[in-house]
DNA sequence: TGGCTCAATATTGTATACGATCTTGCCAAC
DNA sequence: GTTGGCAAGATCGTATACAATATTGAGCCA
């Protein structure tokens, strides 16, 4: 595990600086409001930091850290509205994604899917949590590829890595289970090429998984305290 | 209106010389293919090759430019096939989104969309066929802001761009009229308040905008010989 | 004359240096 | 004791310098 995590430092350059420090993100091994100093980790990545600063960037445009000017580079910290947001983006995209999915699926990309949630149950069972939700979140995105859409499974990307901030911040429910029974339903729709039922049980699941958080709109007042305790 | 370039330029920093770029490629000033030289555009917008690259990154992370490694940006060539992926998107993501905006549209936003085709209007009336292609652009944008959601509008932002770099390279048929008229229907059942209505109007006019394209799948082979006369 | 090698040139990739801005802690004044 | 300002430190924003890579043209050989 050491050992691939200095391999990725090595395939390096900024991209992958910056797909390293989502994946910390999306693993939740990075907190919203989190400080991420140019020369911090520009020293653990061993680069300068002008290459820095391009990863942080390319962050900060998928909206997964604040750039804030003359302070740094913060872990983004969605607001309720943000999340809303995010979710109403991946109730219209989602749905029909899964439904061209489960029409032109192939054998190749059924056990592909298979695997992968068999990753993220063998993730859970190491205790590794965090792992388990980037997995859980990528199937999301393979399913827009399996469709297809590169450009959809782009915005897909981005938005299941946002949610993943809006689950650390807003999560209420346990409901690990339910995620993987939801994603294992929409494998038997997609093995049926089923597309009626695949649209629908995705609609369904992106429902449940916003029911899960706590939206309220409280945490709206603390911006006036500087992140309200957030920072 | 050069007075208005200055005060632009001014304004600059890497967001607002990306900006710039980006409406020079939204309407039609920056061909696809098109080399942007980091000593060029900083010598232009008066600064250091430092921010050029800032404001070049962005511009690629939206896939208006193509960054090659130690060759440069390039105004992006959007493939059929990305062409195709792009109106998938706007399909997936627009219709819906006027329904919305249909549905909790003020009196202020409708004048204020009114003015927005007065405008367009008014820059084909004064020949300038690039400016009233990007304000077309924003009807879209506009829409999604109105339905208040601003992710969405971002995404589809990114995309109408895009979209204009597709025209660029695969229109086909003389449309312009067609366009307004389209418009124009989406107001008043923005106007009536008819969300039904709203919605099946942008899927047909989306329907028509790739109609209107030529994408038949040459320009496939144009990739081997150097971008085949394109730069 | 045609093709190949290699050097010269130009352009990008990265690091570093300097200036600007913000934070923070101290001290004085009320 | 609290508040205000000021100075020292830290961090970011930008420019510049140098190294790496790709392109181009000339010269050489077949």
């Amino acid at each position: 595990m050491m050992m691939e995590k200095m391999a990725q430092m090595r395939e390096a350059g900024a991209q992958g600086i910056a797909d390293q420090l989502a994946m910390a993100i999306h693993e939740h091994r990075l907190s919203p409001g989190a400080k991420l100093s140019e020369d911090e980790v520009g020293e653990v990545f061993g680069v300068s930091r002008t290459v820095v600063r391009a990863a942080l960037q390319i962050l900060a445009h998928d909206k997964l850290v604040d750039l804030k000017r003359n302070r740094g580079a913060f872990v983004a910290q969605p607001s309720v509205r943000e999340a809303r947001e995010v979710f109403e983006a991946r109730a219209l995209l989602e749905p029909r994604t899964a439904r061209s999915a489960a029409e032109r699926i192939t054998p190749d990309d059924l056990s592909g899917l298979t695997r992968h949630i068999e990753a993220e149950h063998a993730a859970l069972a190491a205790d590794e949590p965090g792992r388990a939700l980037f997995l859980s979140g990528q199937f999301h995105v393979e399913i827009a590829r399996i469709a297809d859409q590169d450009t959809i499974a782009a915005f897909i990307g981005q938005l299941v890595a946002r949610s993943s901030l809006i689950i650390a911040l807003y999560w209420h429910r346990r409901a690990a289970l339910c995620e993987s029974h939801a994603h294992h339903a929409l494998i038997d729709a997609f093995a049926a090429g089923d597309g009626d039922l695949a649209e629908e049980l995705m609609k369904s699941h992106l429902v449940d998984l916003v029911t899960s958080l706590d939206l309220r709109n409280r945490t709206s007042a603390p911006t006036t305290l500087r992140e309200a305790l957030g920072q």
